[in-house]
Formats: structure tokens, sequence, C-alpha cells
DNA sequence: CTTCTTTTACCTGATATCAGGTAAAAAAAA
DNA sequence: TTTTTTTTACCTGATATCAGGTAAAAGAAG
């Protein structure tokens, strides 16, 4: 079985590079090349196509969200994000919407193969350094961050929940003034300005449950 | 070779269970049990250990921050999580700290040792059901979720960063009022008491960047 | 046993949010 | 073209947050 194959990526020098990378498998035939997500969209509602490489960066759609439209209407279809440089977290949501793979562009010729035919398989893959910068952060993001004292972990919880310095304060069986003090600590230890920003950078660090 | 492998689990049925299957593989080596990931701490300051399979849900610590501590200190230690239940946001937290992968317990004989395999391999491994738990929330979760407008978007990014009803208005060229009214209709559409709920939910939710 | 961190608690004033209402122009969808 | 959604804008009052200060008791670490 030969595996109909699509390119999406807005340097039209990069979709020629990786043709050319491709060409030399024998069961990957690339049936269309494309510089954006709008025209994918299109052509796979009256087309066949098993693997999708794409992009990240795109015009207009973002890979991300590409991908997720493209999945909720075809889940078959394999689709493998790129991108030049990365970051966890973007990795992280282009699987969490579908993506079954993430390949670094300057990946070797043997890394690109190896992904794509494992992803073909089922798995869900990673290229060498994309495997190192989502487990990596341990050494460099997290270490310098100081942490949650357990009292502070249980109030930014609640204050994720939604609850006020007065629910919390009932909650936990404190004073009102206790529960500011703590509130205040914690905006000025993440140097946060309200409420709002310390949620967002809590659950970006995964410093929450 | 043979890989110096520890079992993590508080239910030491499930342990006896593990040990029964990885006994029949030859280069997996079963060096010790534990029930509590303190005394795993403990240990692998002292021993060498090539490969750990750990239960997600223990006392005292969890797996998540098992897992992290773990791979500050023992990079090279492969972690594989396990759990008899999981959820999409739990496995990526546990993978974001550095696990090597996450089997379901149900997994079959053959899953495990695939997986098991493929992690002292290098790869990032997940046993099938968990591959379609972390990739399924495309047709319950979101689809029922109504979407943020490209305005609600923009404001709510900037509530997230921080920034005051006044100094989105300033950013954006609106007015304060009109700020206010999309930040009114953004929190009842979510049917969300303030903002810090707001972006706890749209963070986890994945509909933010 | 001393030191540092954490947890608890109080006071005040300026500023911001939240909840209720209304409404018209602009853009998108039907 | 009509209808719906989105974006824009204004008014008011109650409540909450934020920022500044202080400080004692309890627990952990050295």
């Amino acid at each position: 079985m030969r595996y109909r194959t699509v390119i999406v990526d807005d340097h039209p020098i990069v979709i020629s590079g990786i043709a050319g990378l491709l060409t030399d498998l024998n069961n990957i035939e690339i049936v269309k090349k494309f510089e954006s997500g709008i025209a994918l969209l299109d052509y796979i509602e009256d087309h066949h196509v098993d693997l999708i490489l794409m992009d990240i960066f795109l015009p207009v759609i973002n890979g991300v969200d590409l991908c997720k439209t493209i999945k909720q209407k075809h889940p078959k279809i394999v689709i493998i994000g790129m991108s030049s440089q990365s970051e966890r977290s973007l990795v992280m949501q282009f699987i969490q919407n579908g993506g079954n793979g993430y390949i670094l562009k300057n990946a070797s010729f043997d890394e690109f193969k190896d992904c794509i035919y494992k992803a073909i398989d089922g798995e869900i893959v990673f290229s060498e350094e994309v495997k190192t910068i989502i487990s990596q952060p341990l050494s460099e993001d997290l270490e310098r961050i100081p942490a949650l004292s357990r009292r502070e972990r249980d109030i930014a919880l609640l204050l994720s929940q939604g609850k006020s310095t007065q629910e919390i304060a009932d909650d936990l069986f404190l004073s009102f003034l206790t529960v500011q003090t703590h509130r205040r600590n914690i905006l000025q230890k993440y140097k946060m300005k309200n409420v709002a920003e310390l949620i967002a950078f809590l659950l970006k660090n995964n410093m929450m449950n």
C-alpha cells in the first residue's frame, strides 16, 4: 500500500526539500503540496489522504487549529507537525489537538523516515530534539522558579476555581485577612500584577494540581 | 545488557501482577518493588536503576511530582507512568515532567512489552487506550463549548497577561466601557465567576493562543 | 538552640471588578 | 436582502482586589 501524502508549508523551498527526502521512500506518495491551510481543507474534502506533514507556523490559520479541524472530520488521517524552532507548550497543544507526531525541521533524514513510519503505524512520535524540549524544562525553567508553599497552593487552586477571598477563607477556615495576605505574597513572589496573570503563569508552568 | 527495573505501586497485588508479566522478558531485571515514592527516592540515591514503572496515584507524593524529582537528579532513568483510569491532562503533565511513557493498567502483555522496549530505546510511548484519550476530546469536549469571537480572544489574551480593563482599552484603542462589556460577555458565555476562573478554563481547554 | 520560612492575623485607602441595565453601528450568515 | 452575531459604547452601585504597612505564633532547617 502506498500512503497518499500531502505537505503543507508556506516556504516553497522547504516543501521541495521535504518532498526530495520523501521520494526515496517507496510507499510514500506525495500527491499534493500546499502553501496554506485553507487550500488543504478544501482538498481533503474531495480527495483521499493518508498522511499530512504540516508546518506549524502558517499564515491565516495556524497548524494547531488546522490539525484540530482536520481531525474532527477525518480522524484517520495521520498528521505530523513540523517547525524550525519550537517550544514545549506548542508541541503539547498540537498533540492534544490530535497530532500524531512532531518533528523539528533540522532532523536527519533517518529521523524523518523513522518518525513517519512509526506514525503511520499508530504511534505518537517526536524527533530527538523535540523529546529533549518537552522534558528538559526541568533543568532550566522549573529550578529557578520558587515553589508555592502548601498553603499557597491551596489558595491558588481555589482562586483558579473562581472563589473570592471570603469564600476561600470560609473553605479553609481562615480569616479573610489571612487569605488576603497569602494572595498578596503569591503575587509578589512571582511578580504578577493580578490573579488572572498568576493563574495563567501557574498553569503554563505546571505548578497547580 | 539487563535493565535494572523498579516497580512502584501502592497495591501489592498490582506489583506482583506486573512483576509476573515482566519476568518473562529476559533483559528486564526487577531489582526492587516499592509501595511509596519516598522509599524509592531513598533507594535510587544508592543504587543503579535503569527503568521505573510507577503508579500515578500514590499516597503522600503523587506520580507526577515523583517523576519530576527523579528526573532532575537522574535524567537517564526511563520512567513509565501507569494508572487504572486516566484523563488527558494528567498524561500530558506526566510527560511534561520528564515521563517517557504512559500505560493504562488494562493494557495487554504485548502492549506492556512493546512500550517498555520502545521507551528503553528512547521513544516516548503510550498504550493504545492512552493514545485515544489524549486525542479524542475533539469530539466531546470541544464541540459543545462555544468559541470565543476574535475580539473576545484578544481581550482574554490580554487579561491572561495581567492587564487591567483600562490597559486593554488602551492597547486595542477601544473605550474602557467596551472592554468592560466584552469581558462581561465572555464571563457570562462560559458561566465563570471572575477572570481568574475564566483564564483557568480557557487554558485547560486550549482556547487561548 | 538558633535561624529562616511559613502560616496566621490585622488596618487602611485607592482602584478595579462584577452585575444589572440599554443600544446602535458593523460585520457575517442565512 | 433580511436576520443574527459581533463589536462598539454608555451609566450606576455594590463588592472585591491590590498595595502599603506591621507582627506574632508555629514549623522546618541549620
